[in-house]
DNA sequence: TATGAAAATAGCTGAAT
DNA sequence: ATTCAGCTATTTTCATA
């Protein structure tokens, strides 16, 4: 867990923003702009890597220039006695799924899926329907995004935050 | 007319692929993997995000390292008369709003919130249905995810895939 | 435990082919 | 699309506080 080793200061705190905003920076750039040589900078890149803080890093894409133009969310509710477990195996043989979570509320699990458009859609749906421990779905078919910006879960601290410790 | 601007083949595919799972490897790398010399690579990159294929280039973070340890869906139901850009104002308010798009199904819009925790994210939820023309929010809160895939939205092509405008 | 400077390696990028 | 050349960045090593 967190309690131990984490030395995650502000320093750390702008190089991820740095790097959210800019995954391709260089470090002498990211040390330019935040106080710090490049060598320093690298070095806290790579212990926030190995720290898991850092996931990874990954080029953005318009989905719509891949041919991806259908988006919705599926509200999934299982027979009682289904483990999300079973769930995860399923979804991982769908491409289309793109993020799969358990949640609180009406339903038992909430699906992310693209897909080329509504056709294929309906057809993703339906083979998601099939599935045996499956009683019934809600599809929420996006129409437009309200939010196109690219602060997703910012790197900012949250308000209440209990969050950065530090010496 | 497939002559011009934005072909889009194979190769663009595979490195489109390859920065998704790293955006900070080296085009020669890149090259190496793809049967392309490094400047090649190059070339192909800076036309995709001419184009607007690529959008950017981020470091993908765990969210709880930074503090935001609570997410959730928040379906919201609006005012009849309520236009989604109403909707697209407001939320930008919201640090905690990751995303936020309008939906079909019974609620008119659906927010992705992350929140410090689940106190954190009521007073965000209270917040919100204090918006003038929100009439009801249902949330649901995420308990588990069940594909932390970083392979979000693949750089596959979907079956029946038809890509690439742009401008 | 941290940093910065220097040196060697590797990568980037424009021009010519 | 490739090769080459000049420049920049990364990464290791070393010295310092």
């Amino acid at each position: 867990m967190s309690t131990r080793a984490a030395p995650f200061d502000e320093l750390d705190r702008k190089i991820v923003a740095a790097l959210m905003e800019n995954a391709r920076a260089s470090f002498n750039e990211i040390g330019a702009t935040i106080g710090l040589s490049g060598t320093a900078v690298k070095r806290r890149v790579d212990r926030l890597c190995a720290n898991g803080v850092i996931t990874g890093f990954t080029a953005t894409v318009r989905p719509s220039a891949l041919g991806w133009r259908t988006e919705a969310f599926v509200e999934v509710y299982c027979d009682s006695a289904a483990p999300p477990r079973r769930m995860g195996e399923v979804v991982r043989n769908y491409p289309e799924i793109v993020a799969a979570m358990t949640v609180t509320g009406g339903a038992d699990a909430l699906l992310h899926v693209r897909a080329a458009d509504v056709q294929h859609f309906e057809e993703v749906l339906e083979r998601i329907r099939a599935e045996p421990f499956v009683r019934k779905t809600i599809s929420h078919l996006v129409l437009s995004h309200l939010q196109t910006m690219g602060s997703e879960a910012g790197a900012g601290r949250p308000a209440s935050g209990n969050a950065a410790h530090h010496r």
